[in-house]
DNA sequence: CTGTCGTTTATTTTT
DNA sequence: TAAACGACAG
């Protein structure tokens, strides 16, 4: 069965033993040796309960998943197999805590929002976006409010201080709301594992084979809980490739990788270095670029693949002849035979999406932007979870303040108001208080607010019976969500109503898999994409190469390839920044199987202005060093 | 609550 | 440039 691997293959699949660190080159089958190891543990007869994999996206999980199952029949289906924050998540509601909130992006600016006009800062002279990534890093580092105040006071730094007081308020408005945010969901977990031993040793007890998967993206925080997890039986296997190492801004440490052989004391490593996806000329561009790089493990990715088309290089004068020629050019493939479906146009910034789009459209293809607003980060679907969050976790005034007026019941900030202060002195939450009512209540609010507290009572009786979809439903239905979107003229109002239904038919689909209404609920909040970008072959792709990693396809364009935007303008003064944007690069151009384009445009709109920028050095890298090698990882420069 | 006007600010975004 | 946000009027 496991025939068709290769030599490498083969012992990452069969080295189940100890810490194993597999390098794993792009395009190398580092998901299929993931797969094969489950696999083959398996069928040794360890039990599937007895296996930990996780990964960092819902759909690498989902598709291990998949293929587990399919290679080891219904067995596989109870290995545990999730992202790290669906992992820390269950753990969590079983040995920690039943309800909670997991907060997302958007609830934690409301939520730093409150906590800085509480520590009496300006929110507009302090941006909340910034204290966001100063707390989300401080929590990818596992350092807690304290220590962040400590530390700040020791280098007598007075905005740091300041800002550790509203990470502190920031927690505790957390904690009354009983919300955790996607940093706390990992630093709970450690927490939870290293304040009550007893729980750790169940779980270390427990998962005798863990993998972890892209390894190279983990924060700080994540390789801790690795680190707490492995002992006893320490078979720990990590698969990555640092050169794919494109998170950092995110708080992956790509040390953890480059450190694993000495913190888990590793004698195992390997290379998979065979690469089954691109031509040889590709591949030798890439290695070109990434050559330059001079923190890396060193590794040389080769295929049995025929050399194919020489990489090409088009550089136009702005950014709509780039597009133009882009879609030239495609027009030219699918004359060819090529399918929509085969082609992707990757570039550094959202912004650069334009005038692709408009040419693609205007010309008549089908093309579908990945990225942008995510499902459960729509309004209507904040909406409708707010209702259930709060059925769920009558303490989340968070969610409540979003749905205290949705739809519309007269309830304005005045109102509101009035109900917060009464809550905070009555110490109770701005559900309970709605429930309660108070004599201090004037008439007009005790009218406005009688209807809600009806609809939240008569919710709550639902919620004791219905299953998630069901809920969902007397949501929309009960709260008069539904009529609103009917009635309302807006060209959107259509879609956010099919958004909606789509929603309660991600929960009937959920209901299947996950038990209790609470799980499935904390469940929809991680997910990303529930549109899973089905693999059409209609449509051009267009995205960011951050959301190329770990895809592929037969024709890449990648572009915007100029000085200053990519690398981007920030890297240009910090070599570790401009090895991020090399691998970035590198990551682009690896996802391309027969053929690759690099194009820039001489001149680009920048900020309003119309500016010259210089062809990257990643192009002048492609080539590779003089006397080397000319032919394959030559460029075939393209007159427009 | 909704619309309009000025102000601000400009990567990348697995969960 | 333009989109996104907040303030304020109606």
């Amino acid at each position: 069965m496991t025939d068709h691997l290769n030599p490498q293959q083969k012992k990452a699949v069969e080295i189940t033993e100890g810490p194993l660190l597999i390098f794993a080159g792009a395009g190398s089958g580092k998901t299929t040796v993931i797969i094969h190891r489950i696999v083959r543990l398996l069928n040794q007869g360890v039990s599937p309960f007895n296996i930990l994999a996780v990964t960092f996206t819902n759909k690498a999980a989902q598709e291990m998943r998949n293929r587990v199952k399919q290679l080891a029949g219904p067995e596989g289906e109870s290995v545990w197999i999730s992202t790290f924050h669906a992992f820390a998540s269950r753990v969590l509601r079983y040995d920690y805590e039943k309800s909670f909130t997991i907060y997302d992006e958007k609830d934690q600016l409301v939520a730093i929002k409150q906590a800085l006009k509480k520590m009496g800062h300006d929110p507009k002279k302090v941006k909340p976006a910034m204290v966001r990534e100063l707390i989300q890093n401080a929590k990818n580092s596992l350092i807690d409010p304290e220590s962040f105040c400590l530390n700040a006071a020791a280098h007598s730094d007075k905005l740091r201080m300041s800002m550790g007081e509203v990470y502190q308020e920031y927690q505790r408005i957390l904690e009354n709301n009983g919300g955790l945010d996607f940093g706390d969901l990992i630093v709970e977990t450690v927490n939870l594992f290293k304040n009550r031993p007893e729980v750790l040793e169940k779980y270390r007890e427990r998962f005798e084979y863990i993998m972890v998967d892209e390894y190279q993206d983990t924060n700080y925080a994540q390789y801790v809980l690795i680190k707490l997890l492995a002992p006893p039986h320490n078979n720990i296997c990590v698969v990555g490739d640092d050169d794919q190492s494109i998170y950092s801004w995110r708080g992956a440490n790509v040390r953890n990788i480059l450190d694993f052989e000495k913190t888990f004391k590793c004698k195992n490593t390997l290379k998979l270095e065979q690469n089954y996806r691109s031509t040889q000329s590709i591949l030798t561009a890439a290695h070109n670029v990434i050559q330059n790089n001079l923190s890396r493990k060193s590794k040389k990715l080769w295929t049995d693949n025929p050399s194919g088309e020489k990489v090409k290089w088009n550089e136009f004068m702005t950014s709509r002849e780039e597009a133009r020629g882009v879609v030239k050019e495609i027009q030219r493939l699918i004359g060819m035979g090529y399918r929509p479906g085969d082609i992707a146009i990757f570039y550094r910034v959202n912004a650069q999406s334009r005038p692709f789009e408009d040419l693609l459209r205007y010309s008549g293809y089908n093309y579908k932007i990945v990225g942008g607003l995510r499902f459960y980060e729509r309004k209507e679907i904040k909406d409708i979870l707010a209702y259930m969050r709060v059925l769920m976790n009558p303490g989340d005034d968070i969610s409540f303040e979003r749905i205290i007026n949705t739809p519309a019941r007269g309830i304005g900030a005045k109102s509101l108001l009035t109900i917060k202060e009464a809550a905070a002195t009555e110490k109770k939450s701005l559900f309970d208080m709605v429930i309660s009512g108070s004599d201090h209540f004037s008439n007009a609010i005790e009218k406005k607010i009688q209807p809600l507290r009806e609809l939240l009572l008569r919710l709550n009786e639902t919620y004791e019976t219905d299953d998630a979809a069901a809920l969902a439903k007397d949501v929309i239905e009960l709260s008069g969500y539904h009529r609103m979107l009917e009635l309302d003229e807006d060209l959107t109002a259509r879609s956010r109503l099919e958004n909606i239904e789509e929603l309660v038919s991600a929960f009937s689909e959920e209901e299947n898999k996950l038990s209790s209404i609470d799980d499935i609920l904390s469940e929809i909040s991680l997910l990303t994409e529930l549109d899973n970008m089905e693999e059409n072959q209609e449509y051009i792709t267009l995205m960011t190469v951050h959301l190329a990693k770990g895809l592929e396809f037969p024709v890449v364009f990648l572009t915007g390839l100029e000085e200053e935007l990519f690398p981007y303008y920030d890297a240009l003064s910090d070599p570790a920044q401009m090895e991020e944007e090399r691998r970035l690069c590198y990551v682009g151009m690896t996802r391309a199987e027969k053929l690759l384009y690099l194009t820039n445009a001489s001149q680009r709109m920048m900020y309003g202005q119309s500016k010259w920028h210089l062809p990257s050095r990643f192009i002048r890298e492609s080539l590779g060093n003089k006397g080397q090698d000319t032919v394959a990882g030559d460029l075939e420069y393209v007159y427009d």
